[in-house]
DNA sequence: AATGAATGAGGTTTCATTCAT
DNA sequence: CATGAATGAAACCTCATTCAT
C-alpha cells in the first residue's frame, strides 16, 4: 500500500440489489477475517474471494483495490470504537467512572485486537490507516481530557496538571496496556489489573487523598 | 518473513579480510537505513546493495537473505536499547531518579525510532522479532518493578501496589508516550512532557505527599 | 528438482473451463517439447511458456513449479510405454511372441526416446522420476518373467534357468539396445538388429534346437 | 554445460612444483566426490575447493572451469574402464573366457558406478562426455565382437550370427546390468548373477551343446 | 453481474567466474 | 601463486489487476 489519503471517488458502484448487499457484506467480513489472519500485506485476494465463496472476479466488481476494502474494514473497526466507547455512564464518583472508561475501552479493543494491530502495522507506511488510527486516538484522549478539566474546575483534581498532556499520557497507558495484555493474558488476569490501571489513573491527576 | 526461531547456524561466511569486514558493515549500516525508509516488507535488496555501494551478489556473500540481515539489525537495535538503559544514576532522590530513566528511555527510542516502529510491524509476522522487542520491554519493565520495590521497601511508595502490574502499566505508559511523541513533536516539547510524565508515575505510585 | 516423493496435494487447480483446459493441455505440450530439447535442469519456465503461447504467469496458473509439470509429462510417458507394451500378439509360435515384444518395446522407446533420456538424467536426483523409470522397467520386466515362465512349464525353454533374472537381464538388454540404437541408427538398421536380438533372447533361454 | 569438443589448449598452466602437483591431484579428487555426491549441475565449485582444501581462487589457478575439471574426471574414470579391462585371461576355455570377461566389467563399473551414472547425465546436453560414454562402450563392443569371430573361426560359435551386432547387444546386455544391480543389489546378488549372463551370452552365439 | 483465466512487473536468490590484495 | 571478496546475468515464483466469455 502506497501513501494514500481518502478517495471517495469509488469506481466500484454500490450494489443495488438485495443479494449484491450481501455479497458485498460477506466479502468484507472474509476480508476482515484474512486480515486478520494474516496481517496485510500477506492477505491475498483470492484468499478473500475464497472465503467469501466468491469468484476472483467478484471482488472487484465491488471493490476498486485491496487497498480499498482494506479502508472500508478499517473504518468498521474505527466506527466501532467510538461507537463503544461513546456512551457515558450514570455513576457520580470519578474514580468509578474512570475506571469504568477504562474497562470499555479495553474491551473495545479486545474485540477488534488483531486489526487494531494489522493497523498499527500499515500505519507505517499508509496515510489513511494513519489518520484512522490517530482519529481513534484522538477521540478517546480528548473525552479523557474533557473529563480531567471536569474534576479540575470542581477541585476534585490537581488543577496544575496540565489537563491535554496528562489525558494523552494516560491514554497511552491505557493504550499500551491492551496492545500487551489483550494477545497475552486471560480475560480475568485483565480483568484484575484494571483498578491497578485505574488507581494510577486517579492518583496520576491528583484525585484522592 | 515466516515465523522462526532464531537460527544460528549462519550459512554466510564472516569475514576473514579487513577489506571484508568494511563491506559487511556497510552493507549493514545501508539495510538500517532502508528498512528505516521503506519498512520490512517493502525493502528491497536491490536498495540495500546500491544504498552500501555493492553489487547484488556482495549481499549474499554475508547474508544468506533478507530475514538474515533484519534480524542482525534488529540484534543491533535491542543492544543498544538494553545498553542506554542500563547505566544506573548517581541521584539519590527517587522522583528525580524516576525522570532520569523515563528521559533515557525516551532519548533511545528517539535515536532507534524508526526500526522501533518497523519492528513493532514486524512483530506481527515473526517470532524472532516478537522476541526481540519482547526483551526491550521486559528488560525495561523489570528494571522498573525493582525500583518500585525498593521504594515500597524504603517505605516511599504505597505498600500495597502491586509492583509487577504497576511497572508494566507505567513502562507502557512510557513506551506508548514515546510511540507516539517522538516522531511527531519537537524535542521541546517531548522535554516539556517528560515531568508530566515522571509526575504521573510518582503519584502513581504514592510517592509524594 | 530435489528428492522428492510424489505429492497428490496440487495447489494449482485444475481448469473448468474449456478454454482452461486447452490452455493446460498446450502448456504440457509444450513443457514436453522444452524438455525434450533442453533436458530437465536446462529448460526454462520462460520458454515454456513461450512456446504455449501463454504468459509467465498463466505456466502458475496450472502448475506449481518445474518439479510439479515435468512429473506430469514423465507420468504421461509413463502411461504410454505401459499402454503400448500391453497388448498381446495372436500368434503361438513362442520365437514370434518375443520378436512382437522386443519390436514393441523398441517402437514405444522410439516414440519417447528423447523424454527416457531426460528421465535418465533426472532419475539420478529425483525420487519420483527414478520411481517412474523402475515401474515401466519392472512391468517389462515382470511380463518378460511370466513368458519365460510360461516356456518352461510347456517345456519348450530350459527348466534350469532362473527366469526371474533371465527376464532383468535379457529385458535390459533391449533397454539397452533401445537406448543406444533409437537415437543413433536409422529404422531401417534397427529393424535389421531386432531378429538377432530375437535370436540371442530365444537361444538364451533354449528355445530351439 | 554446453555442448563442446576436447580442446585441448588449456589456458591454466601446469603444476611446476611438487606443493603444486599435490594440490591439483587433491582438487581432482575433491571434484569427483563432489561430482559423485552431487551430479554435475548440483556440484559447485565452493564446495570442491572447500573439500580439497583449497581456496576459491585456487581452483582457477589449476583449472578454466567447471566443464574442464569435469573432464578430466571424466577422462580418469574412462583410462579407468579401459584398464580394467584391457588384461587378457589366460584360460583357453571360452565360456570360462567370457566369464570373466563380463565379471571384470561389471567389478570396474562398480568402482565407477557413480561416476558412470553422472556421465550419463551430463551426456544428455555434453558432446565431450558423450565421446568419453561411447569410448568406454566402443572399446568393450569391440573386445567382445573380435572374441566372437575368433569363436566363430574355431567353429565354436554359430558362423551365421552377426558378430558385431551380437557384440553390441550382448555388451549392452552387461552395461546395462552393471548399471541396474550395482546400485541396487548387494556384491553377492551380483555375483550369483553373473552366471546367468554368461549362459546366455554363450547360448546367445551358438556355443554348448 | 459473475466467473476464472491471463498478464507481467517485481522481487529474491544462486553461483560460475573475475579481480584486488 | 594464494586468497576470498565482488560481480551480475539468469532463473524462479508471486499476486494484484485486467479481460474474455
Amino acid at each position: 500500500m502506497t501513501a494514500t489519503t481518502p478517495d471517495q471517488s469509488a469506481d466500484a458502484a454500490a450494489p443495488t440489489t438485495e443479494r449484491g448487499r450481501r455479497k458485498r457484506a460477506a466479502i468484507v467480513s472474509a476480508a476482515r477475517a484474512v486480515f486478520e489472519d494474516a496481517g496485510f500485506k500477506d492477505a491475498r485476494i483470492a484468499d478473500i474471494a475464497k472465503r467469501a465463496g466468491a469468484s476472483y472476479g467478484s471482488f472487484y466488481t465491488y471493490f476498486e483495490s485491496k487497498d480499498e476494502i482494506f479502508r472500508e474494514v478499517v473504518q468498521d473497526v474505527t466506527d466501532e470504537m467510538f461507537e463503544t466507547s461513546r456512551s457515558g455512564s450514570g455513576t457520580i464518583d470519578p474514580v468509578e467512572r474512570i475506571e469504568i472508561a477504562n474497562r470499555k475501552y479495553v474491551e473495545a479493543y479486545a474485540r477488534n485486537a488483531r486489526m487494531m494491530s494489522v493497523m498499527a502495522e500499515v500505519s507505517a507506511y499508509d496515510d489513511f490507516t494513519g489518520a484512522m488510527n490517530y482519529e481513534i486516538r484522538k477521540r478517546f484522549v480528548d473525552r479523557n481530557a474533557a473529563g480531567i478539566r471536569r474534576l479540575q474546575a470542581s477541585g476534585e483534581a490537581d488543577p496544575k496538571i496540565d489537563a491535554e498532556i496528562a489525558a494523552d499520557v494516560l491514554g497511552g497507558m491505557i493504550e499500551r496496556f491492551a496492545q500487551v495484555w489483550v494477545p497475552r493474558r486471560t480475560p480475568e488476569e485483565i480483568e484484575a489489573a484494571v483498578p491497578v490501571l485505574t488507581s494510577i489513573w486517579a492518583r496520576g491527576i491528583g484525585l484522592q487523598g
